[in-house]
RNA sequence: GCGCUCGUAGCUCAACUGGAUAGAGUACUUGGCUUCGGACCAAGGGGUUGCAGGUUCAAAUCCUGCCGGGCGCACCA
């Protein structure tokens, strides 16, 4: 928070009420900028001499002098430089106190956040599009966190739709898929895609199909209680990919448990009059609030998916006493959340609800969807990109034992594929190729954990003592020491933005330049060599660095690296 | 047809939501290991921001109209 300090005394300074500030574009400029055209059009002059007038009133401020070395204005811009001794002390201070909490801020005041996301189907794969949901998901998660918030986060499943009788009905057709050795919940997911294929034009598949799911829906008899354990096999399935990825939920709701919640309160909105039969089924009419038709339950009877998402939302606010609730959701989805969010607010739910959209992956042949078979599961996606790694880093460590190397790569191949999800905007199209994402240069996971290894390095190699006794962080004037004091200062705020915009990619990119500073400055200045005042302050500087990279990839869900 | 969305360097993406010379990575060309880990670093070329108007001190960003891709619009989820 050492900027936000430095701009609350600039704002009290030029007694203003608040104002936005930037950075230039070069450090030659200045390290912080104030763009002066909203101030001179309010005091009608023009912003060239405005910032002209405010540079040489400021320049006389006392208090400001202790904490800027200079106050220029450039054209329209007044820009200042902040002392570097001042920014040294406070920034490595800051880090070195805070530690994991550097960059952690209190604005979202305790509100209790739900955050819905991953929701994989049982009976289904789990595939790179649940990859990119989960990886986003749970970024937002940790950056609500870091931000003040109490986040939930939960995953709902959907085990009751038809896709489960489809593979039921294949499963129990097919001998292949039990004596197979693989996890039985990844088998369902091969299983539901060889099922739609052979159910394209089968009639007499698909009756068996709709008597499979009315045995399940009446929940009796031999396909319920294949259900049931089938079922199982996939939650269990999923479970480990958590465990895997290292992501906790607070719970996880099934659909098959809120169904009849949802009849219920179907039944209330039709007396109420929200929802009306119409063709046979029941709707919800939204065409006033230009949202169309949304169907609710078929001509048969039967429930649709908006049944249970009823019933999920209120026991979501009923049980959890929430502020805000959000969900993470494919774009595609975007009229269906209106629709429903506005159903929501009929019956009177007036609590922020969140939609979180992204686009989705597609592979680079086309589009991906379960049905075509052009799906690339979780599973096959960690195979490949962790066998690029493996043969990489065997060659780089023929003197490590195997288990080593595996724990290395298990790590390297989960923050690659994290990395990837949450490195472009969320609503842009991923066309994941799987040979570029292994090739791991550039702005990538393994640049940056890299990086982090090297730095620990010399800290091993610097000697752990020599960081006891007297500090003088003014020793650190190099330039480039400076633009990374400048760049770790940023972090607090580039945590804030993140969070905000629900944008996890601003912080890959913050990682990404904070490791390319460093390893710009590791080639430049030597450290261990250094004189040895000169040497501690270096290395509590990178010390804080690494410490940085820890905390952001932390909310990223990544673990760093000590050595690779 | 209506609605949403995207279009920026050969390719993949940024640009603090209207501000300073539109930046990174990759690919390509060139240079750097007796130096703390070369999965690294440095330098170079590469742009009419899809097109045409408009708004203003200032537009990749806002408004209008086109063009092109993607998605969604009643019983899939």
């Amino acid at each position: 928070m050492v900027l936000e300090e430095l701009k609350l005394k600039i704002i009290t300074a030029l007694k203003l009420e608040s104002a936005v500030f930037s950075y230039p574009p070069s450090l030659d400029l200045g390290d912080l900028s104030l763009a002066c055209f909203d101030l001179a059009k309010i005091r009608k002059i023009n912003p060239v001499i405005l910032a002209q007038e405010l540079s040489v009133s400021l320049k006389n401020n006392l208090e400001l002098k202790s904490y800027f070395l200079d106050i220029k204005a450039v054209g329209p811009y007044l820009n200042f430089f902040i002392s570097p001794e001042y920014l040294a002390v406070e920034i490595v201070e800051a880090v070195k106190k805070e530690k994991n909490n550097y960059g952690i801020n209190k604005i979202g005041h305790g509100q209790r956040v739900m955050i819905e996301y991953s929701n994989g189907n049982t009976h289904k794969e789990y595939h790179v599009g649940h990859l990119r949901n989960i990886s986003y998901g749970d970024a937002i998660n940790n950056l609500l966190n870091a931000n003040g918030y109490c986040s939930v986060p939960v995953s709902y499943i959907n085990d009751f739709g038809i896709h489960v009788a489809k593979t039921i009905w294949n499963w129990r057709r097919d001998p292949v898929y039990a004596e197979r050795p693989e996890p039985r919940g990844y088998l369902l997911g091969r299983c539901y895609a060889k099922a739609s294929k052979l159910l394209e034009d089968n009639p007499d598949g698909k009756s068996e199909v709709t008597a499979i799911m009315k045995e399940i829906e009446n929940r009796q008899g031999e396909n319920y209680k294949f259900w049931q354990i089938s079922r199982q096999w996939s939650i269990e399935y999923f479970d480990s990919i958590y465990k895997e990825l290292g992501i906790k939920f607070k719970n996880i709701f099934y659909e098959s448990e809120a169904v009849d919640a949802g009849l219920a309160i179907v039944k209330d909105l039709i007396s109420q009059g929200i929802l009306r039969k119409s063709e046979g089924a029941i709707i919800a009419d939204l065409e006033k609030y230009d949202l169309g038709v949304l169907p609710v339950i078929r001509t048969n009877g039967t429930a649709l998916y908006a049944v249970a998402d009823l019933a999920l939302a209120s026991e979501k606010f009923n049980k959890y006493n929430l502020d805000q609730s959000i969900y993470v959701v494919d774009v595609r989805q975007s009229l269906y959340f209106q629709q429903l969010f506005k159903i929501l607010e009929l019956i009177g739910y007036n609590k922020p609800m969140v939609h979180l959209t992204y686009d989705f992956v597609t592979l680079p042949d086309g589009m991906m969807s379960s049905r075509t078979g052009n799906v690339i599961t979780y599973q096959e996606l960690k195979d490949r990109v962790a066998a690029k790694l493996l043969e990489e880093t065997k060659k780089r460590h023929t003197d490590w034992k195997d288990k080593r190397i595996q724990a290395v790569v298990n790590n390297l191949t989960l923050a690659t594929i994290k990395f990837e999800m949450l490195k472009v905007s969320a609503d842009k199209i991923i066309t994941f190729n799987i040979e570029e994402a292994a090739k791991f240069d550039g702005y990538t996971a393994c640049y940056i954990q890299y990086s982090y290894a090297r730095l620990k390095s010399i800290v091993r190699k610097g000697g752990l003592n020599i960081l006891s006794g007297k500090l003088d962080l003014t020793e650190l004037k190099d330039s480039k020491e400076r633009s990374l004091l400048l760049k770790i200062a940023k972090y607090p705020e580039i945590v804030k933005i993140a969070a905000m915009k629900y944008n996890p990619s601003e912080l890959t990119k913050y990682l990404f330049e904070l490791a390319q500073l460093s390893n710009d400055y590791y080639h430049e200045v030597n450290i261990l060599k250094s004189e040895m005042k000169i040497k501690k302050a270096r290395l509590a500087l990178i010390e804080a660095i690494a410490q940085v990279l820890t905390n952001g990839f932390s909310i990223l869900g990544i673990k760093v690296l000590e050595e690779m």
